[in-house]
RNA sequence: GCACAGGUGACCGAGUGGUUAAUGGUAGCAGACUGUAAAUCUGCCGCUCUUCGGAGCUACGGAGGUUCGAAUCCUCCCCUGUGCA
């Protein structure tokens, strides 16, 4: 089995399901907190570890190929075990493919047929990402799930630049997949052969799983089945088109992967044209794989995605939002910068049951925001992500119970 | 008391005759952020009006003066720092 998808109840076109990755179960719908450079900026593992009201945590995070590789580099990491023990992170990880850089660096690097040379925006030294290099360097770091090397088609696109672009995405799909089939046997954790999280890989470094609740409830039997190499995930692409965004997808399950990805929305078109690109992607993605939305979006819209039937979002919004001072709360956008909370003493989200919200008061955050306090960043970031995550477990809650319409109308409390 | 150096908008600090309501910072106020080149970026930031194009008023320690025109030059005064007594 590479990558056990088990849908466990569904309402309308939501399901709830869990993924088996060797790192530990994800529960889908999920959100998944970006850690682009080995760290989710701000927040220590072990908190990441049980945020939200039921101290469930993140399960799955991600990590990403461009950065990790021009710093501290992939064969370093891979030296030192792998991501996975170089971070300490013992559950899921996944690592999106440096595609989305090709779009971010536009104005550093040059994309051809064979791939992309970019310059480092560290150094501005020259560097070449192939599909073939970005497997390579995603196999050493070993994410359970790797994104195949696409190019994220940048917006506005004209029709015939979509198509081109994503008939590209398309071949270099292809070569991801030759090579990460040829080579995953070569991530680190594949090569011990490692089986679930129980085992103690490193001993050193590791929590017992009984003290982290999230990730406790294996048994042996199901051990048995979880994957023994990491999975590879395909993009679609397709611009704002729902015809290509079809065929992208079409031609995608073709090439066959144990899960899909949408990829190239959010980037500057109107809400209901990602929501449009997603519903016209999904009609064509088998309903027995995973699919993922990457780089959404704001808490209504993942909520939204996920009734849609996407069982995995990713995004920095919750994250960077954070560290610029902007709280998502079950009342809205709170921007704790404001003068009008320096005397606030309620918490930041009263129906939140965060450790922050718990324990501290808006003209607190506040104060920690305006002086510049490191600390400022770590608890916003902490009660973002406990928003998030706590956010899908509503939702997942609410398909178990066959009913989104609540959640959806924004009546239903997170806590 | 003498000698230098200074006194600029909330603060620091440019500017030494007009293009100056006055460069830059900081502080302050608000906004943006969607597979992280982001603890970042943008706007506002003397007062009063405004059809949002602008209009009027006040302002570079104080008071006079020179000049068509002064934060900028001159005189006197006040204050601050340093040095010498």
């Amino acid at each position: 089995m590479t990558l056990p998808f088990n849908i466990q109840a569904q309402a309308g076109a939501a399901r709830q399901a869990r993924i088996e990755t060797a790192h530990g179960p994800v529960e889908t719908p999920a959100f998944m907190p970006v850690g682009t450079a080995g760290t989710v900026k701000a927040v220590p593992q072990d908190i990441l570890e049980d945020l939200g009201a039921d101290n469930l945590g993140a399960q799955i995070i991600l990590g990403n190929t461009y950065h990790l590789y021009l710093r501290p580099g992939h064969e370093l990491v891979r030296k030192l075990g792998g991501l996975h023990k170089f971070m300490s992170w013992e559950r899921a990880l996944l690592t999106d493919s440096g595609g989305f850089q090709v779009f971010s660096l536009s104005e550093l690097r040059k994309v051809t047929e064979e791939g992309v040379s970019f310059r480092s925006h560290l150094d501005g030294t020259s560097h070449l990402f192939t599909p073939e290099r970005s497997m390579e360097i995603q196999i050493a770091l070993g994410a359970d799930i790797v994104m195949a090397f696409d190019e994220c088609t940048e917006h506005p696109a004209e029709r015939e630049r979509a198509r081109q672009s994503m008939e590209m995405t398309l071949r270099w799909a292809r070569r991801s997949k030759e090579y990460f089939e040829a080579h995953k046997q070569e991530c680190p954790w594949a090569e011990s052969g490692h089986r679930g999280i129980g085992s103690s890989r490193h001993p050193e470094t590791l929590h017992t799983p009984a003290t982290r609740p999230g990730a406790a409830a294996e048994d042996e039997s199901v051990s048995k089945e979880l994957p023994a190499t990491p999975a590879l995930f395909g993009i679609v692409q397709g611009g704002m088109y729902a015809d290509l965004r079809r065929e992208s997808a079409e031609r995608t399950v073709e090439i066959g992967f144990p899960g899909y990805a949408i990829g190239g929305l959010s980037v500057g078109e109107s809400r209901e044209k990602t929501r449009d690109m997603i519903a016209a992607t999904l009609e064509i993605l088998p309903k027995d794989k995973p699919r993922y939305v990457m780089g959404v979006g704001y808490p209504e819209e993942i909520v939204q995605y996920a009734a849609m039937g996407v069982d995995m979002m990713d995004c920095v919004l919750p994250t960077r939002a954070a560290r610029h001072g902007l709280l998502f709360t079950s009342e809205g956008r709170v921007n704790i910068k404001n003068a009008r909370y320096a005397q606030d003493q309620g918490p930041p989200d009263s129906k939140c049951g965060c450790r922050v919200c718990r324990r501290y008061s808006r003209a607190y955050l506040r104060h920690l925001f305006v002086s510049a306090e490191p600390l400022a960043a770590v608890l916003n970031t902490m009660h973002n992500l406990a928003f998030y995550l706590d956010t899908m477990r509503a939702v997942r809650h609410a398909i178990t119970l066959g009913d989104l319409s609540g959640i959806l109308s924004g009546s239903v409390s997170l806590a």
